[in-house]
Order: structure tokens, then C-alpha cells, then sequence
DNA sequence: CTTACTTTATGATTAAGATCATAAAATGAA
DNA sequence: TTCATTTTATGATCTTAATCATAAAGTAAG
């Protein structure tokens, strides 16, 4: 994340996006940087028969999109809109010049694409290698690790996210999520309250 | 790829390692920068079953494992030999100086690591989605795209890959593999002459 | 408050790829 | 040049998650 007032100064203007609103297509070139100011975004893809995949959910303060500013190549994924959202558009150029000038936020993108590159990384080997319930529970500990804040009450995580996003997260369908959650209460893996996942 | 030159300067060593041998295990902290010098390194996971998903193959001049060296993770997969080979290795606090000393191989890691988050994403998407003949294709065309030099007679492609590893690559079984590739050539997709696959 | 839509839920059936079994080539080491 | 291992190959069967069908709860908009 840069810091918004930085963003502003370099350029940046803050663009609203209505739920289900696309900021970007899959294989179109990449111009800008973007961050979330408020809301949130989704990158994903679709294959033929419409199942979609979702690569990642950026909140409040997280960078996406940035790989194809860094090489040659076009984007990967789409990148949609999950609910109303204001997001800082930079444009390329001049987030290239900000990196330039500024090398601890370049170490921080580093940093950040490394990271990104080990969530991809063991997600790709579960989805190919493990069954429904393992890969579940990787998503969930992914997701409570990156939103759970030091000040939150971390005895049990609330899951913020629907069995669709999470059957679009493991490559599942909801029919097998619903099932496979069942089951990890069952198991003691987590627990569900009206409704709400907690882990 | 850093120069040899500028490696064995900055004070790496060259291991030896043999066919099978491993370099590191999932989950060690990383204490060394990768460099294939000659031979080939492959990066893989097993599951509980000894299932296996390969998460890349380096040859000559790749480097692997980087990383966990710019942010604070331990390696997601284990790294072996897949044939007798020859590795640059280079301590954490080398490489990391060597970056600082010249931006310009910063920057090219930054592109290497944006362009493996781009197959990444790629192949996390195919494999949830996508049927075994359209996740082959894509691995064979990345290999390709990988492999191909100009110079190389690019009519078409010869694909050292045998069907055991295109499964691991995938997240197949070997059967299906050989299956798809049967029917891929029917389909006039890729050729077999004397069971080796060109694409 | 009603209507439309989303989300969660559950049972029955199906299909695709995994698994199992077996073997012939090909490769490589002794 | 023999033996062991790896690789490619093919048919039969099985299993698991997908698919299909249907519906109740919950949520949001007008």
C-alpha cells in the first residue's frame, strides 16, 4: 500500500465503481496502478462454460494489477467490483517514476509480489493435489492470517466471505463447500453460527 | 540470470548435486540465492499420498527460490535434482547486497517475479477450471514460449517433457495425460513422432 | 409490506478422471 | 548383453465431486 496523500501527489485520482463494475479486462494491456480506497475488488477469470475462478479479493488499502507494469505482458485476470468501491488509479508512468524515487516502496512491491507468489504457489498444489476440505481450510487460514489485525479478538475468525466465493476460491462448487464445511464442523475444524463461518 | 562472473565475485559457490538430490525442503528458511549452472532443478510439493505437483522446472541459467529471500516466508516446495547438476548458491546477505549495489538486477528480479506470478495465475485458473487437453496445451505452449530461442527452428517445438512430469505439471494423472495427448494429436494440436510430443 | 434476488441447504443422479491391473518399449547401469 | 528401472500404453472398474432439481432463509430495493 502507498500512502494515499503520496498517491495524490504522484498523480493518482480516485475513480467510484458500482458493484459488478469492471476496472479492467483479462489480456488488455496494463496502464495503471490501482489501490483500494474503500469497498472491494475481485481479480478473476472465467473459463468457457462460465465457472469462474477468482485469483484474489483486495480490501481496504491493498495494491492489484501490478505485475504487468513490472514485464511484458497483458493481464492475466479480470478485475471486478465486488461491492460499491473507490479505488486510486495511477497512472503507469508515474508509478514507475514514484518507484524510482522512492526505493523503499519499491522494496515493498517486492516484497508484496513475493508474497503474492507463495499464496499462488500453495494454492496451485492444493487445488491439483488435495481434496475438497484440506483446500478449504488453506483459504479460510489465508484469509484469517491476512485479515486478522493484531488488536482483533483472535480466539475465532468470522469468515467474510460466501460459499461461492469460497467454491470460486478452491475451484469447487457450492453444493461441495457447503457439504465439505458441514463436515469440518462436524470435525471440529471450525465452527458456523447462523450461518457464519468462524475459524 | 546474474552473470557467473558477478556470482562467483560476490562469493557464491558451485554445488554439485546429484540426479535426485535435494536442495531444499518445503517449509526451511531460505538461506541462499539459486543458480542453475548446468543440468536441471525442479520445485514440488507431495501430498499426504505421495501425490506430487510440480510447481517449475529450471534449466540453465534459472534461478529458483528467490522468493522467500525478499520477504519473511519459509520455501513453499522442495527443490531436486532432476538430473545431475551443477548450482550457483549464494548467501542470503550476498544477494541481497548484490541487489542494493546495482539496481538493474533488482529490476529484473522484480520482472522475473511478476512474470512467474503471471503463470501462476494462469495455471492456478486452468487447473480449477479448465478439462485436461486445455491445461496440456497451455503447459506445452508455456514450455514453448519458455524454450524456444529465435534461433530455434520454430516450425514446431520438441517437448522434453515426458507424460509423467506434464501430470505433475497439471495436476493430472499419467494416464490421462497419455489419453489427452492422443487426442490432441487426432485432433491435429501437437504431433508424436517415436512418443516424443512437438507442439 | 411485497417482490426480486441472493445465499444456504439437501437429496438423487451422473460423468469424468482416478485407480487398478497388466504389459511392451525404451533406457541405462553393471 | 543382461537385468532393473523408467516410460509409454491400454482396458476395466470405481469413486468423488459435479450436476441437476428443488426449496427455505435471508437480504435489499421500491
Amino acid at each position: 500500500m502507498i500512502n494515499p496523500k503520496k498517491l495524490r501527489d504522484a498523480g493518482a485520482i480516485l475513480k467510484n465503481y458500482k458493484r459488478g463494475e469492471v476496472l479492467f479486462y483479462e489480456d488488455a494491456i496494463a496502464r495503471y496502478y490501482y489501490q483500494v480506497d474503500q469497498g472491494e475488488v475481485k481479480m478473476n477469470n472465467y473459463n468457457q462454460e462460465g465457472k469462474e475462478y477468482i485469483q484474489g479479493i483486495f480490501a481496504k488499502g491493498k495494491s492489484f494489477g501490478e505485475p504487468p507494469l513490472f514485464a511484458d505482458f497483458t493481464y492475466p485476470a479480470n478485475a471486478e467490483a465486488i461491492i460499491d468501491s473507490k479505488v486510486w488509479q495511477l497512472p503507469k508512468d508515474k508509478f514507475l517514476k514514484l518507484l524510482e524515487e522512492n526505493p523503499e516502496i519499491h522494496h515493498k512491491f517486492t516484497s508484496t509480489l513475493a508474497l503474492r507468489l507463495y499464496y499462488k504457489a500453495i494454492m496451485v498444489s492444493e487445488i491439483s493435489t488435495q481434496e475438497p476440505e484440506h483446500r478449504i481450510l488453506r483459504i479460510l487460514d489465508y484469509f484469517k492470517k491476512n485479515n486478522t489485525t493484531d488488536k482483533t479478538d483472535s480466539l475465532s475468525y468470522k469468515v467474510e466471505l460466501t460459499r461461492q466465493q469460497l467454491a470460486d476460491l478452491t475451484g469447487l462448487r457450492v453444493e461441495t463447500v457447503i457439504r465439505s464445511i458441514k463436515k469440518l464442523e462436524q470435525k471440529g475444524e471450525l465452527s458456523i453460527k447462523n450461518r457464519k463461518v468462524y475459524r
